[in-house]
DNA sequence: ACAAAAGTGTTGAGAGTACACCCATGC
DNA sequence: GCATGGGTGTACTCTCAACACTTTTGT
């Protein structure tokens, strides 16, 4: 009895933009994808202002008449061209010593888009963005390794009981395919079989009609149920 | 695909006392505990000021020095006069229109009490404090009951695969009074020998060698062990 | 001795896990 | 016809869920 649980409580500030003495509120977009067999993430890095030449988590500050879930849309879709994804609001970082400069809060956010060949664009092209492999970061700007690392964290968890693996691929994709993305994500591999008989057996694929073709036997094509149950009970612990 | 998910995105404003056009912070914590075999929130009632008379989430600004979770941490002490118990971040609630007034960013925490005896009490005293059972609720300011459910479905959740039901509970405790404090939040009745089992069996308690004596025969009393494991992997949903 | 609450085992069903071979196509 | 990846079933183990009686104390 009497410790205390919940997770990280450090907060960094990115711009330092505003007028002293007045909060700031950052929206920071943690995107993860699939590339060349990796789990990739998207940074940025600036080529101006303070933390200049450091890698950073995309986002920015809200704007006076946006909602936090607005201003992480915004930022996806300038970073990415994307804007119907996954998103999910992981964690506001709030420490007050995160920068010598203003003081800002930061609402972060992460967001899964499907591996097909999103080109990533600076919204200013002084700027550079690419995509990075989680298992090689460069420095991080601030406390942007712990955000990611918790963004990790939780789309590793998620990825074990909601429905969230299908958003890391196309509309439609073959049972291979998805179990490879499995396999990455969580870094371990799987049973062919079992993998089939639970993920079809959950009900929450429909084939699509068509077939992949390619080297050997052509594969039969899915794709996700939108009216699929998704987040089902996992087993209690307690009791 | 093309769906997306995540929880939430509303926010509302309680004081309104800084000035226009600079943003302002709140952190605002449900704080949870068993009373009368009914599990019950903790409430304040502004007497004064805008929302005069309605029910609110106790919470309060953020101080320009002070950490989010020292923020809530402060209020939890104001309200309760409690200092060490289960304290999380839960969301973060940004809508711009949440209230006519300046904008606020409300930090949402949630705390669990044991039940043993927390006299609320108010921090001014013009102020109402008290404890609501969740299934009689009054009206409540802004957005707050949208942030009430939201705590109440985590604590349900959290229940059930890690090990915040303790912290219900006083330092010692019975058997018997564990599951009749799963029974109450969960809200279903558990079978007695399969929760002992169980909950014996996951190795997170060690008798403290007392017992209670009352009616019947006398319990052995339990303890929660500090050094236990307490958040175990669920079975997989997916794959 | 009796009321009241504590404590204790077994069995059947369902889910998870491990494991190896045949099938359809392109070249 | 052969190389390549797609697709399929079964046996064992473990966990979950249902279920009723004995034990210890106070009065």
């Amino acid at each position: 009895m009497n410790y205390t649980k919940g997770g990280l409580d450090t907060t960094r500030q990115r711009t330092g933009s505003g007028k002293a003495g007045c909060l700031g509120v950052t929206v920071d977009v943690v995107i993860f994808t699939l590339r060349d067999a990796k789990l990739q993430v998207l940074l940025v890095c600036r080529r101006r202002g303070p933390e200049m030449d450091t890698w950073a988590i995309p986002g920015g500050e809200i704007e006076a008449d946006e909602a936090l879930r607005d201003a992480a849309l915004r930022t996806l879709e300038a970073q990415t061209g994307l804007a119907d994804v996954y998103l999910e609001q992981l964690y506001t970082f709030g420490d007050p010593d995160r920068d010598p400069g203003r003081r800002v809060i930061a609402v972060s956010y992460f967001a899964v888009v499907p591996a097909s060949g999103v080109v990533p664009r600076a919204d200013d092209d002084r700027d550079h963005v690419r995509w990075w492999p989680i298992d090689s970061l460069p420095a991080l700007a601030f406390d942007h390794a712990d955000i990611l690392h918790y963004a990790l964290q939780r789309l590793r968890y998620k990825l074990e009981y909601t429905a969230i693996g299908f958003e890391l691929l196309p509309e439609e994709f073959t049972l291979t395919e998805l179990q490879t993305a499995y396999e990455i994500v969580l870094g371990e591999e799987l049973d062919k079989r079992n993998f089939r008989r639970k993920i079809l057996g959950a009900g929450v694929l429909e084939p699509s009609g068509g077939f992949r073709t390619g080297e050997g036997r052509p594969a039969r094509l899915y794709r996700y149920r939108d009216d699929a149950v998704a987040e089902v009970k996992a087993r209690r612990l307690f009791p």
